[in-house]
RNA sequence: GCGGGCAUAACUCAGUUGGUAGAGUGUCAGCUUCCCAAGCUGAAUGUCGCGGGUUCGAGUCCCGUUGCCCGCUCCA
């Protein structure tokens, strides 16, 4: 999750803007909720972009779950709360955090409260008691939380624990870097996990999470999912699916959001050859951008140093992709160890472990971890196909996606609208519509149209023409090279076909 | 969360010291058109992000708010 800035990079910048621009004119990418000002760091996909992101989506399911050794999955975005208590998100996600407003220092609550000595919190207390600003109502909820610790300071933590409290405490404390007395921000919880209720009432016993990342589903299926499948180890488990992250600050469109989709594959393995397997899938991930036909040369691993890994990982890589605003992570690829599956054993008190036939051992695997951005994935494939160039003269504008992922696949144009061109345009559209996602277009000079395909990124365009009336062959327009070649209309579907693999 | 910038038609933007909202592109209708966006004719579209205030009068000035961008912070 690092996030490199390149400076003085305002060309580039603007190639971000002329991509958010283009996805909202030809229907990639709205900003959510527009009619009402916007809803922060929530976008919507428009005609365009769903198909972009489907086809995105289905490539990936492709290469991992037509392997024989991965099984897919579809977990609920709703669980059971303890899951989040047992991956650490519930412990790791909690803390109110203030900022002085002073020297902008951050502090999380607690640590405040313990950098306090006990003197100095009783000097608080009895600061708050005397003071007449403060309300009567506050003032004796100050009495009935602190009555039972009058003889012991150490106790007092309770005046910024208690959330009404805390902001009247903190007028009277401190800052402990730059001195400055009450100069802090109201807490607020960090929490990244959006939070609401199970059922109608709302009240504390009942509060469950939207999922902040799709992979404790699998987690929690894993030996529902090997022993309906029947598969040995090594083998994994792919989920497509929305995560929520309330995200503090959202960034860069796309980049960073609070609604997100994650394509994830957990591989589970023998302990002892969890390196190998870190190492398979590095390689195997990287592999599948630049089939795709990601630029290599914008594709790189970073991988986390020993002494900054999360607490469940073994060892970390990202796959990185470089944004015009600087190098951003587009997958995770962790070694999770026994992390996962050893706490979920010890949270729910079932076992996890996986008879090995072979070694006639019991164990918690080992799993490897691919979690990959849908949305930033995504977003990297827009900005690489995005392409402006010279052509006579005239600036183009081309989305060069790989055929597989491009939203349109061919364009049936009538080269003029009259003499039957229509008519039999219309009957290739006819034909070609259960096989393929195509256009039809009659509206304007040709080229005009062959641009406008261009700015979507269809791969083809077909041209019914005169010759077309002579010998049924049709124009057949390549979106990259503009080069032009002639099919019978008979072997349409066929040629495009094997062309759009 | 802090600091800075921006917000006018679908897109890019203009709009002088406050005085009845514009251009280009795109879109739509029709004509034209035999291969790479600029032919002709016509048309639609904005409570100038939202809410207050000052003023006889606010796109323009002031305050607040929301959103986007940049920097910092954050990102188990």
């Amino acid at each position: 999750m690092r996030f490199a800035i390149k400076k003085d990079n305002k060309n580039q910048q603007n190639i971000v803007e002329k991509v958010v621009s283009l996805a909202k004119r030809k229907g990639f990418v709205f900003q959510s909720s527009e009619i009402y000002g916007g809803l922060n760091g929530c976008w919507d996909y428009g005609p365009l972009g769903v198909e972009l992101l489907k086809n995105i989506k289905e490539e990936w399911w492709k290469a991992m779950t037509y392997r024989e050794d991965v099984e897919g999955l579809d977990a609920a975005i709703l669980m059971h709360p303890k899951v989040w208590e047992a991956s650490g998100h519930v412990e790791n996600f909690t803390d109110p955090m203030i900022d002085c407003k002073q020297c902008k220092a951050r502090y999380r609550l607690d640590i405040l409260s313990d950098a306090i000595s006990d003197k100095k919190k009783g000097k608080i207390l009895r600061a708050l008691r005397e003071s007449e600003s403060i309300e009567e109502g506050i003032k004796e909820k100050i009495r009935e939380l602190t009555r039972p610790f009058e003889e012991n300071n150490d106790k007092l933590t309770v005046l910024f624990e208690n959330s009404a409290l805390a902001p009247v405490a903190l007028a009277e404390t401190n800052c402990p870097q730059c001195g400055t007395k009450g100069e802090f921000t109201t807490p607020r919880s960090f929490n990244l996990m959006f939070k609401t209720f199970l059922g109608p009432v709302e009240q504390d016993g009942n509060t469950i999470y939207l999922r902040p990342e799709t992979a404790q589903g699998i987690f929690v299926n894993f030996l529902n999912v090997q022993g309906a499948s029947r598969q040995k180890l090594p083998f994994g488990i792919a989920q497509i699916g929305k995560a929520f992250r309330n995200e503090i600050n959202t960034k860069n469109f796309l980049f960073r959001t609070r609604e997100f989709e994650q394509m994830e594959m957990q591989y589970f393995v023998k302990p002892s050859e969890d390196d190998k397997w870190f190492d398979f899938w590095k390689e195997t991930r990287l592999k599948f951008y630049t089939d795709l036909g990601m630029s290599p040369d914008k594709l790189r691993y970073a991988d986390h140093p020993q002494d900054k890994l999360a607490h469940y990982a073994k060892s970390a890589t990202d796959i990185e992709y470089l944004f015009p605003f600087g190098w951003g992570e587009m997958e995770g690829i962790h070694n999770r160890t026994d992390f996962d599956l050893g706490r979920h054993e010890e949270y729910s008190g079932k076992s996890q472990k996986y008879f090995d036939e072979e070694s006639r051992e019991k164990y918690i695997p080992f799993i490897i971890e691919t979690s990959a951005g849908a949305s930033r994935s995504f977003m990297a494939f827009l900005i690489d196909a995005y392409h402006e160039e010279e052509v006579k003269g005239e600036n183009r504008v081309v989305l060069r996606f790989h055929p597989k992922l491009a939203p349109i696949k061919a364009a049936i144009l009538p080269l003029v609208n009259k003499d039957g061109m229509p008519e039999i345009a219309k009957k290739i559209e006819a034909d070609l519509r259960p096989f393929l996602k195509v256009f039809y277009d009659s509206k304007g000079a040709v080229g005009r149209r062959y641009r406008r395909q261009d700015e979507a990124g269809t791969p083809y365009c077909i041209t019914v023409d005169t010759q077309t009336l002579e010998d049924n062959t049709v124009t057949l327009r390549e979106r990259d090279s503009m080069e032009q070649t002639r099919v019978k209309i008979d072997e349409l579907l066929t040629v495009l076909l094997e062309k759009l693999r």
